[in-house]
DNA sequence: AATAAGTCTATCAAATTAGTAGGATAATAT
DNA sequence: ATATTATCCTACTAATTTGATAGACTTATT
């Protein structure tokens, strides 16, 4: 399950890439709207700067915006970010791979039917942006 | 991500598969072989007798063995059982289904697109099962 | 200089995860 | 009967993660 901090994340990332073009917004404006915790908001925004998607002004007339157009920003790679590996074991993540401790991975049925979930599921995250998060 | 216990369940349940038709197999003879801890392994197993996946024998010449023919276990059951949610939202969980709080979940875009990402990978858990764990 | 906003670091409580301990119960063998 | 074998059960603990808050600091504008 997605944490409430990716939840907060997408909302808020949805929250602005409907405004993009109005300039920044308030971390204020968006956690009243999407009643989300301030604090924990300021938290978030900031990450997700940092990464590289949104980018801030400060003092006033300031706030955050998105820093690329909302259909370049995928669904998948803010999940990773904010969340962690799409995959559901640690031995069929594409971004945190880790080696399967006392098991082969060539002869694991298990690792094959979790590729697949993980194909199925990438699929559609990597196709999908914030573009599509708009009402 | 699935949790260890998830892990050490399928490589229990298929180590039990492979096993189906030769009788009772010891908690500690699967602990070993598939270097599970042993009480940890007993609560997981006691887990699944309760949820009529497995049964078992006391005493001499007893232990662990499935309830069901391999093929009758659907991998999406154990997930849920073990794990949780399949989904990434609580809003979109057909077992654990929550409402989404300040959020309506008819215009929700993530929503839908969690939706998808569910019946994506339902499509394959559902229709996959302990037969298909065995070499 | 005052004000408005984001930045940063640290901390905290609650929940979850992973694993352990030890006795109780039941089936079998002698 | 009783000793042995093996599961059953309840509780506990330690470590990690999650969700959230506090407060001082920096930077931009008026």
């Amino acid at each position: 399950m997605l944490s409430k901090k990716s939840q907060y994340a997408f909302k808020a990332l949805a929250y602005l890439a409907e405004r993009c073009d109005e300039g920044p917004v308030l971390i204020a404006d968006i956690s009243k709207k999407k009643k989300i915790p301030l604090k924990f908001l300021e938290n978030i925004l900031l990450e997700l700067k940092k990464a590289g998607i949104l980018d801030s002004k400060k003092g006033k007339g300031g706030g955050y915006f998105l820093k690329k157009d909302p259909s370049k920003v995928k669904v998948a790679h803010v999940i990773r970010l904010v969340n962690g590996p799409i995959a559901m074991l640690p031995c069929v993540s594409l971004y945190f791979y880790e080696r399967c401790k006392d098991c082969n991975e060539k002869s694991c049925r298990l690792h094959d039917m979790m590729v697949e979930v993980r194909d199925a599921s990438l699929n559609i995250l990597e196709n999908r942006t914030l573009k599509d998060l708009i009402n």
